[in-house]
RNA sequence: GGCCCCGUAGCUCAGUCGGAUAGAGCAUCAGAUUCCUAAUCUGAGGGUCGCGCGUUCGAAUCGCGCCGGGGUCACCA
């Protein structure tokens, strides 16, 4: 139990004890107690606004109940203090060995430490990436999947059921283009002057090496021949082939999925996954011929006025009823994604997060309806939105051009860059605020780096360790004697605000995983760390706060164990980020 | 024009479920290393939380209306 969570059980007997000897009313519904870190550190340890919530309900003034709970916990196990301040908040300070002790508690737990069983083995789907097999990841899809994977992280890491799925959008136009792109270099490969790359199809030289694969498996059999004879072929080559680049990409960014799910699969083999779906809806009454009202911005001349297959989502919240079938009488690919959602569904899935670019928001509410109405409300789908990424380099914008060819990759990225920075870095924001990513700022000025920062501090409390070899051989991390420490030892103010920083590490990750914000456990990380530096340098001033004394083994031990403790969760929280914690930093 | 996101120190941004005197980094200024890694630390200055009204015992946080910046808006994916 955390300090939070025990708090608040202490108050919430007080308040029944409280009920029971009539200090409330009989019909009195005691609400749930929350705890929270006080602004301030010289108003306690922990504190709680339970008395203002309950001062209406009551009808008793808050610093009253607040002096009665007061009197209920004070003399209660591992309780030094406990005060009421301000128009009526609950102040209560632990006593020096409840935190010591904690210590002890969080080496005993190691990489378990912080996972509350918020999740209970619940089943989450999180979609994320999702980009078009039709070339390389660009660097706007990075922020997404970095984020998608942390927060899949972060989830299964308070004992969820994370599926991680990626879904190709292998079943549109797109993919006839890319078939034709590979086609030209297929012609090219057999030695024929192509020229320039026609207006539409893509250019990038990226599709070379399928053209040539392709020329030497099925040598000039297709170049004269109608479409109709190559296109199924050279298309699914050419989208193994970008799913190949696409999970090399990832697995630079040390991005995995579970399940990459083909929009075409929907449809093959003789099935129809879309009109399954659409016809779920259709039973429901919710799929209607009809015509949508121009939007009043579009003032383009070719706007057609006409009916269309549509669904009506405005039933679920959305602001107009969406298309699902296109001119052609072929299906929109919003029908593709219903089926996707609906097949999610069917696999079990009753909390599912898709991540979404900026430029996909005015998506969000009619995949949203599609969810309430295919599970009738029983499923919740949430999407978090990653803000565009803006690229600098040494203060100047990074223009970006496809046709120039001067678009910059994901991989592009990575290997200036380097993994564990770039991901930091996305992740040392909000999602939904934009985010500008200077290169300079990141590589060359990279003592400002906060991931340094990070990382750094994990690096030494591994190097204290090392040093510690030197004069105690058997003080390790994992040995009875750091692990039995007399923890008692760990008295200064400095190391007991660093125990109180780890001990807050359960409840944020917890608060982070409840609101899906990953960018929480970076924040907190470099406030532990913050703290851990703060503590090494005083040491220079206070020699009893260094971590070995050559000549107090048992002192020693109690240090080392509170670095132990230390380096397990900044070990613990870089993990959920996906960022390594390193041994050493040169 | 509709919808969504953002607006907090000179700059870049945090701010937990509505809580106490609004925080950090950078930049500026003043300091710290015979000692576990100075990729570090200590201190100082710096605020109309875009503006207004409302809800509340209490608002950066919630609601409404403005202002400014960005994104997006049948049929593409």
């Amino acid at each position: 139990m955390n300090v939070f969570a025990l708090v608040e059980a202490r108050i919430a007997d007080a308040l029944k004890a409280l009920k029971s000897e009539g200090f409330f009313n009989d019909d009195l519904a005691l609400p749930n107690v929350e705890a929270e870190v006080p602004r301030d550190a010289s108003h306690g340890d922990v504190a709680s606004n339970i008395a203002m919530v309950l001062a209406k309900p009551a009808k008793t003034k808050p610093r009253e109940i607040a002096e009665a709970i007061k009197g209920k916990l004070e003399g209660g196990d591992d309780i030094e203090a406990v005060s009421v301040a301000g128009p009526g908040f609950l102040n209560v300070t632990l006593a020096p060995s409840y935190w010591q002790n904690l210590v002890a508690s969080i080496l005993k737990q190691g990489s378990a430490f912080g996972q509350p069983d918020l999740g209970q083995a619940k089943k989450v789907n999180v979609e994320y990436v999702s980009a078009n097999p039709t070339g390389p990841m660009h660097v706007g899809h990075c922020r997404g999947a970095v984020f998608g994977d942390a927060l899949a992280n972060l989830l299964e890491f308070v004992g969820y059921d994370v599926a991680r799925e990626y879904y190709i959008n292998d079943a549109g136009g797109q993919v006839d283009v890319l078939a034709r792109s590979v086609h030209l270099r297929y012609r090219e490969a057999l030695g024929e002057d192509i020229g320039a790359i026609p207006e539409g199809l893509y250019p990038g030289d990226y599709l070379k090496p399928v053209g040539a694969t392709l020329a030497k498996a099925h040598g000039r059999t297709f170049v004269d021949a109608p479409e109709a004879d190559w296109l199924a072929v050279f298309r699914s080559s050419a989208i193994d082939a970008m799913m190949d680049m696409i999970r090399d990409d990832l697995a630079a960014l040390n991005i995995r999925h579970d399940v990459f799910f083909s929009e075409a699969s929907l449809t093959a083999n003789g099935n129809d996954g879309v009109k399954a779906a659409v016809d779920v809806l259709a039973n429901k009454g919710l799929i209607y011929k009809g015509t949508l009202e121009r939007p009043k911005g579009h003032e383009g001349e070719d706007w057609e006025d006409r009916e269309q297959t549509l669904f009506k989502s405005t039933d679920f919240g959305d602001d107009e009823d969406r298309a699902i079938q296109k001119s052609d009488g072929s299906y929109t690919y919003f029908a593709g994604d219903i089926a996707y959602h609906l097949n999610k569904l069917e696999r079990g899935f009753l909390h599912l997060i898709n991540v979404f670019g900026a430029d996909h928001v005015g998506y969000i509410s009619r995949m949203k309806a599609a969810v309430k109405a295919l599970s009738e409300g029983k499923a919740d789908l949430d999407i978090k939105v990653c803000q565009l990424v803006k690229l600098f380099r040494g203060g100047e914008p990074v223009k970006m051009s496809k046709r120039a060819g001067t678009f910059v990759t994901l991989r592009d990225v990575v290997d200036e860059v380097g993994r564990d920075p770039v991901r930091f870095m996305m992740l040392y924001r909000k999602n939904d605020a934009s985010l500008d990513f200077d290169f300079a700022k990141v590589t060359e000025q990279s003592r400002d780096n906060p991931v340094f920062y990070v990382q750094y501090a994990h690096a030494r409390a591994a190097s204290v360790f090392r040093r510690a070899r030197e004069a105690f051989p058997e003080l390790t991390a994992d040995s009875k004697s750091v692990l039995e420490a007399d923890l008692s030892q760990l008295k200064d103010p400095a190391d007991l605000a660093l125990i109180k920083r780890l001990a807050f590490f359960p409840k944020l990750v917890q608060s982070a995983a409840r609101a899906h914000e990953p960018h929480r456990v970076a924040f907190y990380l470099y406030d532990l760390a913050s703290e851990f530096h703060g503590l090494w340098t005083r040491g220079n001033d206070l020699p009893q706060l260094r971590f070995i004394h050559e000549d107090d083994e048992s002192l020693t031990a109690a240090r080392l164990a509170l670095v132990a403790a230390t380096q397990t969760v900044l070990s613990a929280g870089l993990g959920v980020l996906g960022v390594e914690a390193p041994e050493a930093m040169r």
